[in-house]
DNA sequence: CTAAGGCTTCGAGCGCGCTTGAAAGCAAGC
DNA sequence: GCTTGCTTTCAAGCGCGCTCGAAGCCTTAG
């Protein structure tokens, strides 16, 4: 029963875009927000979009991990490149990759295309991880659940 | 595709004890290698057991996480019911939930009965939390996922 | 009797990922 | 020209959750 509510929640967080149709959102944009105006973004739209502080994208940016191009007067501009670059990195940021491994994989990423196989290497090992992580979620949510059903007087049983 | 892998992975996580055994593994001991002895451990066992440091262990105790009682000599006797609340601890640990709400929590189960609504509440909070970093974590997973396939040469469309 | 290896307390240190603050430049409205 | 509110850089600070090290006590084996 808690198994297949757990089920229902995933279900319900990834059901919207149709599973064939993921891959489309991750070619285009991976936000539809950001490909509506092509214009480049400030660093406070950059952050609002993203749901960063700007202290933070320029931390990232002083960090290697974005590289936004700058206007007349040393402003950053960030493109609908820089923006998905930012929602890739939120992703797996959340996700608990660390921002060494992020380095690493964004000098990769600058390297080109020969370097393919490491990068493929450590989106396994994330994914890895990330699965675990959720097994993990899996049992905390059940013991949430399971305390809740007590504190309600377990009324199964 | 990938939405379908995923839900397979959870139930390939949490499917061997089946949904309605769930609720006497809790009850009983959370973990099925704590109740064998009914001898109380030493710190270092007790960190054995949980997966957590001996440092950690006695950080939790000043924290007010958990009581293990003290032998003759002054060494810490961690009981079953020890053992149990440290399974829970590192469960809500591992989920993200911080310190001091399970301090807050703790605090409120030592207080005896009457704080069981606070405590229900707090689960609840708990597992919002949880189900929201679940659908976080599976954007990430999609993310890694469709990496990995554009790096094996999109082979499908 | 001694040596090894557990255990104790205490306080300081650390790594990560930001976060904040200071000082100053640029843009747009009045 | 002045003000308001954005932007810039740089360096220092911080909160969390441990983590480590020192100094000394207890227990067991030889």
């Amino acid at each position: 029963m808690a198994t297949q509510a757990l089920i229902e929640r995933i279900l319900a967080a990834s059901d919207g875009p149709s599973s064939s149709a993921i891959d489309a959102l991750h070619e285009l944009l991976d936000d539809a927000t950001i490909e509506a105006s092509a214009m480049p973004k400030s660093v406070a739209e950059a952050a609002r979009l993203v749901g960063l502080s700007t202290h933070t994208l320029r931390y990232y940016e002083q960090e290697g991990l974005v590289r936004p191009a700058r206007n007349a007067s040393g402003y950053r501009e960030y493109s609908a490149f820089d923006l998905r670059r930012l929602v890739f990195l939120t992703r797996m940021r959340l996700s608990g990759m660390t921002m060494t491994d992020l380095k690493r994989y964004t000098l990769l990423v600058e390297q080109g295309p020969s370097t393919i196989p490491d990068r493929r290497r450590i989106m396994l090992d994330q994914q890895d991880r990330i699965t675990r992580q959720i097994r993990e979620l899996g049992l905390a949510l059940e013991t949430t659940e399971y305390k809740i059903r007590v504190y309600d007087g377990h009324p199964e049983g």
